[in-house]
RNA sequence: GCGGAUAUGGUGGAAUUGGUAGACACGCUGGUUUUAGGUACCAGUGAGGCAACUCAUGGGGGGUUCGAGUCCCUCUAUCCGCACCA
């Protein structure tokens, strides 16, 4: 019989072969012909709406893509088994910067440049074999849709959702242009190399603060979103419960000797203490101080010039302007603070301005040091750590030196504090959040035109709706320093719909966040008139599954959950169900001698060595890194499906690492999964006379090795299922390899055999769709089947099939595994001792010492206690 | 600095949630084949032993428990995020 299956599978092997390249042509162009994975929407059925992160037209798909875009894609597929309707669209976010940077470089206009990468991203996708809905594509940079955008945009002006305020960019004076802030390095233009200003700037607004509290509360109702994304976005809006307090400002001119200062602190407790007051070099009182003493004017400027985020705060040094100015104190008569300019206060958080109280604070008592400030102790810690001057106490305690709060606790302090001074009338509870407002003005040419003008008598008007889409002018000069729309000779020129006065348009352009904030609404209606259609919408939304980078955790995700909010006629409030964010694919990096980086395509093992082909120089291996072109540890997919095939390369995307975690691409890996693919269609091959139909009956009675077989199969089936349900396809994929081993040993003894093998070699096809769907299609085809395996439904566990008899009970001598025996299901503890009797190491180390104590868990373990 | 997470063989990782640690894969070692080679197949792969078996082990240390990778305390290391890339 072995001799048999040898001699068959060698013929077999010899005149036939797994080729990808074939099938997979076959099969994309079957599922595109036949329209399968388009999607309509169906009241009379359950709807599902898998959606991954649509891709920026960069060029060419890359692997992060690749694992993306399977892991969605086998979620889709496999609720597709499961009967219900999906949808899965895939679309473009093809505003941004990267395109104008081309289009300078290569002279080619950024709208051809990203229609050309869309269309060669849009193939590439297509050959990976994904269940994508294409009908209802789109790109952002589409008039289509930016045409909605704008409409979006006025409703939300008109709701006094956007405004406009001075706001500060990085301002590159050579290129005379707005940088982002990766485009500033060390404080340099990335192209000029000129010294990066802070420049201020009038820019729009969105008022996503009104709905910080929103944002935050509903966070609670997003069960299924990973706990680290739920705590970044809390982090990110940040909410404080503090007081604000309004301090009278001592000096001799006669401007600010009335002017007050507002401090936001959420250390009210802490007032005893304070010893300094610190302004934001952006406060707007700054500007008055410097119109009193301008000699602080040098020193001003290069705070401002400085980058001042919450990272350089907690590190950089502390650097102050001493103004020569004083607050009084609230609550102690004479009491004086000095008013200092600091590089460590926020515009943007609070008031923009602080009061310091050393003792209790390590920025303060940075700060303190340096300026020789008094530092006055206001809390006795729990921690009964002595203050040492150096080191701030943050510890929770009770008040001391703080006149009538003394012997109050933090909490009480701060609430007497808050009363005391709500009574004096200069503070109140105020709630303060981290999270700003969204600004959306970019000076950039490829982004959607905001619909707004500017009227010569200085009204701000808005963009009639019958005059959408503003459209991008097409002949832009790019090599313009500035912002190419302002520098175009007629876009910006406009007239007032209404009076016919001259007006200019708005030039600024909307950040890329916007397009993302709400295209998964588009796609639920993606030729509508209105931005989204009510009922088609009402069907598919919210999006069931949602798919993604962890970078994206915050902005993107933060802000199209505003949008969803703020939108009207709609019946949803937040746009994700549930969210997944899956880790990068990473590759060894390698360098040569001179530390320049090396493709890992251009090199070679000789003698234990790494050897660069091209230069014939030995490399060495740098660490694991995801794949970037700046390292070179890049793999193009492209480059990989042409040898191994799209289903190899979904095969490893999914295998060994869990999705959330980063997975190392390696070329071992990669021709496992291609082994894996081949053992597959062979051993489908070879069992082929199995397959048809009226094998498959299984009525009969099955002899013990069939039984074992559909125990195998089914536990197998329960396993791949529960995998994916709780996307964990690394273990899925490591069941199907104990299933496909466990089938490849298996041999037709009897005729009830057949009748096993046929049955779990169906489930096998069924169960691998989702993951390499070409392989599965084709062997479909060969079990004589017609039609498509996407129609077959997902098997059901028999759970008959996975109840055994026998179960194997683990005996323990005090906790420690000695033996293990098969016995019957549910036999009792009494029988378990008859039968270890036997077995000589349990019955010696019985007899020698006394029993103390006996835990028997049935079907799984004995353990005996010996004294 | 602040916030969050993670730690299991040579490697990626698994473990029905407190019950046989190391499934599965990669790598490595030996072998088989009318195998040119990449391939395919078989066996081995924590240590000791011919073997029955014994011992060790989950970043370090401590605790709870009959029993801990899993729960608690503590120390250490690494990774990620911190507002104009998308």
């Amino acid at each position: 019989m072995l001799q048999s299956f040898r001699s068959k599978l060698k013929i077999y092997l010899m005149s036939d072969k797994y080729n990808p390249k074939v099938i997979e042509k076959k099969w994309q162009s079957f599922w595109d012909n036949e329209k399968i994975f388009e999607s309509k929407a169906d009241p009379n059925r359950e709807k599902y709406y898998i959606l991954e992160m649509f891709p920026y037209p960069s060029g060419k798909i890359h692997m992060g893509h690749v694992r993306n875009y399977t892991l969605g894609d086998v979620i889709a597929r496999y609720k597709r088994a499961q009967g219900l309707n999906v949808m899965h669209p895939m679309g473009w976010d093809a505003f941004g910067l990267p395109a104008e940077n081309a289009a300078k470089e290569n002279n080619i206009s950024p709208k051809d440049w990203t229609y050309e990468n869309i269309s060669t991203m849009k193939s590439q996708l297509k050959q990976m074999g994904l269940s994508l809905d294409w009908s209802r594509e789109l790109a952002t940079c589409d008039e289509k849709y930016y045409h909605q955008q704008q409409k979006l945009f006025l409703n939300f002006f008109r709701k006094k959702l956007i405004y406009k305020k001075e706001s500060l960019v990085n301002w590159d004076p050579v290129e005379n242009t707005v940088l982002a802030n990766e485009q500033v390095i060390d404080g340099k233009g990335w192209r000029s190399g000129a010294d990066i200003e802070q420049k201020k700037l009038s820019q729009w607004f969105f008022k996503i603060t009104d709905y910080a509290e929103n944002l935050l509360t509903s966070l609670d109702k997003l069960e299924k979103w990973p706990e680290k994304v739920k705590t970044m976005q809390k982090n990110w809006i940040g909410k404080s419960i503090g007081c604000e307090i309004t301090f009278n400002i001592l000096s001799n001119d006669a401007k600010l000797k009335t002017s007050k200062l507002q401090i936001f602190t959420t250390r009210p407790d802490t007032i005893f203490g304070a010893t300094f007051c610190a302004l934001s070099p952006f406060h707007p009182l700054v500007d008055e101080i410097l119109e009193i003493n301008p000699k602080i004017g040098n020193e001003l400027s290069q705070l401002r010039a400085q980058k001042i985020n919450e990272e350089s705060i907690s590190k950089n040094e502390k650097i102050g302007i001493n103004t020569n100015i004083f607050i009084e104190h609230p609550l102690i008569k004479d009491k004086k603070l000095p008013v200092y300019i600091a590089n460590f206060i926020l515009m943007d958080y609070g008031s923009g301005a602080i009061y310091g109280c050393p003792a209790h604070d390590q920025r303060d008592l940075d700060f303190a040091n340096k300026y020789n400030l008094d530092i006055i102790q206001v809390i006795d810690p729990k921690s009964q750590e002595t203050f040492d001057g150096v080191n701030a106490i943050t510890d929770d305690g009770v008040l001391i030196n703080s006149d009538f709060i003394n012997g109050l606790t933090v909490f009480d302090a701060k609430k007497v504090i808050i009363d005391k001074l709500a009574e004096l009338k200069v503070g109140e509870q105020k709630i303060n959040y981290r999270l700003r407002d969204w600004g959306i003005s970019r000076q950039r040419y490829w982004g959607c035109p905001i619909p707004i003008m500017y009227r010569e008598d200085g009204e701000v008007i808005e963009v009639p709706e019958d005059q959408l889409p503003i459209k991008l002018p097409s002949d832009i000069d790019l090599s313009i320093p500035g912002n190419p729309l302002d520098n175009h000779p007629t876009w910006k020129y406009t007239k007032c719909p209404k009076t016919g006065m001259n007006a200019i348009r708005e030039t600024d352009t909307l950040d890329t966040f916007v397009d993302s904030a709400w295209y998964f609404l588009r796609f639920c209606s993606p030729d509508s008139n209105d931005a989204f259609n009510e009922d088609e919408s009402k069907y598919w939304m919210p999006v069931d599954q949602y798919v993604g980078g962890v970078e994206h955790a915050i902005l993107h995700l933060l802000y199209a959950r505003f949008f969803t909010k703020a939108l009207e006629k709609k019946s949803f409030d937040e746009p994700f169900e549930s969210l997944f964010t899956q880790g990068m694919v990473c590759h060894q990096t390698y360098q040569n001698k001179s530390g320049n980086w090396v493709y890992p395509d251009d090199i070679k093992e000789e003698n234990r060595k790494i050897i660069q082909i091209s230069t014939d120089e030995e490399v060495f291996e740098g660490p694991m890194e995801s794949m970037s072109k700046s390292k070179k540890n890049v793999i193009d997919p492209e480059t990989i499906i042409k040898s191994f095939g799209a289903d190899a390369a979904r095969w490893f995307m999914l295998s060994d690492s869990p999705p959330e975690k980063d997975i190392n691409w390696s070329e071992s890996g990669i021709q496992g999964s291609w082994k894996i693919c081949q053992k597959i269609w062979t051993l489908i091959n070879v069992n082929k006379e199995y397959l048809s139909s009226n094998h498959c009956n299984e009525d009969l009675d099955l002899s013990d090795q069939a039984k074992e077989l559909m125990y195998l199969s089914n536990r197998c089936l329960n396993a791949v299922t529960n995998g994916i349900e709780k996307f964990q396809m690394n273990v899925a994929i490591a069941k199907i390899f104990e299933f496909v081993n466990g089938l490849s040993k298996f041999r037709v003894h009897k005729k009830n055999d057949e009748v096993a093998l046929c049955s779990a070699l169906k489930i096998l096809i069924r169960i691998i769709e989702p993951m390499v769907p070409h392989l599965a299609e084709e062997c479909w085809s060969i079990t004589g089947a017609s039609g498509s395996i996407i129609s077959e439904p997902w098997p059901e566990v028999n759970q008959s099939y996975l109840e055994k008899n026998d179960v194997i009970v683990v005996i323990q001598i005090n906790g420690k595994r000695r033996a293990e025996i098969n016995v019957e299901k549910d036999v009792t503890e009494e029988d378990v001792y008859e039968k270890i009797k036997n077995i000589k190491n349990i019955s010696d180390a019985i007899s020698k010492r006394n029993i103390v104590k006996s835990i028997y868990v049935p079907n799984k373990i004995l353990n005996i206690v010996l004294n």
